[in-house]
DNA sequence: TCGAAGCTTTGACCGAGGTCAAGGAAAGAT
DNA sequence: ATCTTTCCTTGACCTCGGTCAAAGCTTCGA
């Protein structure tokens, strides 16, 4: 009800009459796996809806965490950033991704849409309710965090000890299983983002990530049909590279 | 037993044979702190206690996931390694800190002690089944993994963008919190663990680590009284250098 | 159709940090 | 005491990836 009221504002918001959850394709990819249809309706009187044009920003480091949301679809980054300007990358989160979970009051990261995204916004109060309502949510979200865990040591161990080629020959298969893991065709795998991104989630600049690119190209190992999509054609040498000594 | 004359008497709370908890110098630290007198008690009933010696590997990545474990006492490191030997530090973990969460069957790092290190073990089935009884517990865990998170997307941002003054001088504060955050002075940092260590957690190598402690003395910003002990001299000198362009 | 803006690629050069090597210093063993 | 081992420091040199610069490609709008 309240909702209705956004104005032309940079997140643009909707309430459909029934509820976003009645349509929503991602499902099974969320938090909201874990609950029963009576939960999942208590759930949905508490969501609005959010798209985000690409580039726009959902939330900066440092601004109060009012909001936990989950991505619907589309593809965000979340990043963090030094006074200088430097920035890390420290993921990209697509459909069924959580987002927004904080210790403090305040956001630790950014997060930015790469493509167009919508995602579903619970304030902070009403999800941390929800959450002592229900034991399964609860224990879903413990999970979600566990591996979002093992996902930052992997993170960790690729920026601190890597090298450059491995660093993006590790990254391509990544993005292919994560693909994978959303029912999407793993091969041709589609990068959402640019070059300067992805530079700056594998602690790279663009110009040497061009650089391994093309270097893969001309092993034959990936194709490069468009610069947002990368064929891969030796899975086995590009796992060899992506731990070679 | 012992447990059940406690549950008998529950005023006179002095005991014949205590359990490990009843003498834990470190329960305010731990996730144990959440819970109340009685819930103690249970998960005291299903403990049992681990001593490991400097070097000593509790588990290493990719053995099955018996157990979780909690620091009581002691320094470890929580390390990832490449077929080739490589290795990266995920973090190093003192009294309080929680430690065994996986969502797989297998650990995903290796966890090793670094001093004389007291633990307290439970099996990891015990430990969920004392998890879903006790929401305290659970929504403390959710905390400890959100905090978690946030250090590791702050050891993101280090190990990709931090030149190697930058990564000494923050892992210097960052030392210096942790060891604020247990009561203890913060003044002269203590460093459990060798130059190699640092350089594996900073994805730096020995020398570097070497000569960047060098530098930091020769500014004055620090004393090294000993290899393992640094006495700050100047914090914001060091604050500056963490971030300096 | 043309131009502007933004992304990507490529080349030439350079420097921070890695590698290799050699000494010190401290702690435990004989 | 002396030897061994392990860790730390320092120096000389080199390399990987960063920096700077310029030129292709797309896309989009006039």
């Amino acid at each position: 009800m309240a909702q209705i009221i956004a104005l032309r504002q940079p997140l643009a918001r909707q309430k459909a009459a029934p509820s976003p959850c009645d349509t929503c394709t991602s499902r099974s990819l969320t938090i909201c796996a874990s609950l029963d249809s009576e939960d999942q309706a208590k759930m949905a009187s508490h969501v609005t809806t959010v798209t985000l044009q690409p580039g726009q920003t959902l939330f900066s480091e440092g601004d109060e965490a009012e909001h936990v949301f989950n991505i619907t679809s589309g593809n965000m980054s979340v990043a963090k950033s030094m006074p200088d300007g430097r920035r890390q990358i420290a993921g990209f989160l697509g459909a069924g991704d959580f987002l927004g979970a904080s210790t403090k009051a305040e956001y630790m990261v950014s997060a930015e849409a790469l493509t167009e995204t919508h995602l579903c916004r619970f304030s902070r109060a009403t999800f941390r309710r929800l959450l002592s309502d229900m034991p399964c949510l609860e224990q879903r979200l413990l999970a979600v965090a566990e591996s979002e865990i093992a996902a930052a040591q992997e993170q960790i161990l690729l920026l601190g000890r890597k090298t450059a080629m491995e660093r993006i020959a590790s990254f391509l298969l990544l993005q292919a299983s994560r693909m994978k893991a959303r029912g999407m065709a793993e091969n041709p795998v589609l990068l959402p983002m640019t070059r300067a991104e992805v530079g700056d989630y594998l602690g790279l600049t663009i110009e040497t990530v061009s650089r391994c690119f093309t270097r893969l190209r001309k092993l034959d190992v990936i194709g490069l049909p468009a610069p947002d999509r990368v064929q891969i054609r030796q899975f086995e040498q590009l796992r060899a590279l992506s731990e070679a000594a």
